[in-house]
DNA sequence: AATTTTATTGCGAACGGATTGCAGTAATGG
DNA sequence: CCATTACTGCAATCCGTTCGCAATAAAATT
C-alpha cells in the first residue's frame, strides 16, 4: 500500500514531512529511534521540523503504518509488519534486525488454549551479539 | 539472600532509602513503575528524596538485585529472577504479570544452534487482557 | 563511646526528549 | 483559481530523570 492511499483513507493530506518520514522508514534495513528519523529526513530537507516528525510517527503509530518498539533505553520504529517475527538487538553495534521464528504463533496458541491471559499483542526482545560484532570478540 | 548480604558484599551501606526500596519491590505482587516506587515510599517514609529513590534503581540494577523492562511506555521494576517467564501487560488495569512458558528456553537453544545471534538476555512481553479484565469485557 | 572518614543523602537546578499553543502556510475540494 | 482548514514551523513548555553540592549519617578506627 502506498503512503497516498493509505492518508487518503483515513482522510489525511499528504505533505513532505509524511513524505519524508515514510521514505526514510522504508529505506532503513533496521529499527532506528526517533532522533535517527529526524536526523535522516534533515539529510533529505533540513527545513522539516522535528516536532512535525514526532507528529507524524504519532499520526502512522495511530494508523498502525508504522509499529514502534521499546527496547532497552531506547524506543525504534519501522515499517508495520506482522507479528510472527523476534528482534534481535545487538549489545556492541545497537542495530535492531528480524528474525521469523515460529515461536511467536506457539506462543500465541498456548496462551490461547490455557484460557486465563486474552493475547493481543506479542513482542520477543532478544539481546546479545549480532552475526558480524560476534566475530569480533 | 538479604539487602544488607548484598550490599555489604559489594561494599556498599545498608540506608534507609534502600532498605524502603527494596522492601517496597519485594512487597509489590507485581512490576512497578519508578513513580509508583516513590509513592509507596513516601507511603512508609515521606522524607526519603525520590532522586535517592532513583539512585537506589540504578544501583540496584548494578548490582543485578532488580530488573527493569520496558513494556510500551513506561518501565517497570522488579525483584530480580530468572530468564524463563513472560511477562503478560494487561491494556486495561496495567498489571505486568509473570508466566512460566518453555518457548524462552526453546527459542534460546534455537538461537544458539542456529549459529548467528549470541543470545544474551530474551524478554518475551505479551500484551492484552488479564483474566479478571477480560471477564468484564 | 567518641572520633574520623567518606559514602550517601536531600535539595534544587539542570537536562533532554517529547509535546503543545499558536500564527502562518499549503494541501485538498469545489 | 479560490476557499477552507489540516498541517507546519517555531518557541515555549512539560515531565521524568539526572546532577552538583553542601549536609548528613553509616561504618571504620581509636
Amino acid at each position: 500500500m502506498t503512503l497516498e492511499t493509505a492518508l487518503r483513507r483515513s482522510d489525511h493530506r499528504v505533505t513532505r514531512p509524511r513524505q519524508l518520514v515514510w521514505d526514510v522508514l522504508h529505506d532503513a534495513e533496521r529499527h532506528l529511534s526517533a532522533a535517527e528519523i529526524v536526523d535522516a529526513v534533515h539529510l533529505l530537507d533540513p527545513g522539516v521540523n522535528s516536532s512535525s516528525v514526532y507528529r507524524t510517527l504519532s499520526l502512522f503509530a495511530d494508523l498502525e503504518l508504522v509499529r514502534e518498539s521499546r527496547h532497552g533505553e531506547l524506543s525504534t520504529w519501522e515499517p508495520a509488519h506482522d507479528d510472527a517475527v523476534i528482534h534481535l538487538v545487538c549489545d556492541r553495534c545497537g542495530a535492531t534486525t528480524h528474525h521469523a521464528a515460529d515461536v511467536v504463533d506457539t506462543l500465541r496458541v498456548q496462551l490461547k488454549r490455557s484460557g486465563g491471559f486474552e493475547p493481543r499483542t506479542i513482542d520477543v526482545a532478544v539481546t546479545g551479539l549480532c552475526p558480524t560484532c560476534a566475530k569480533r570478540t
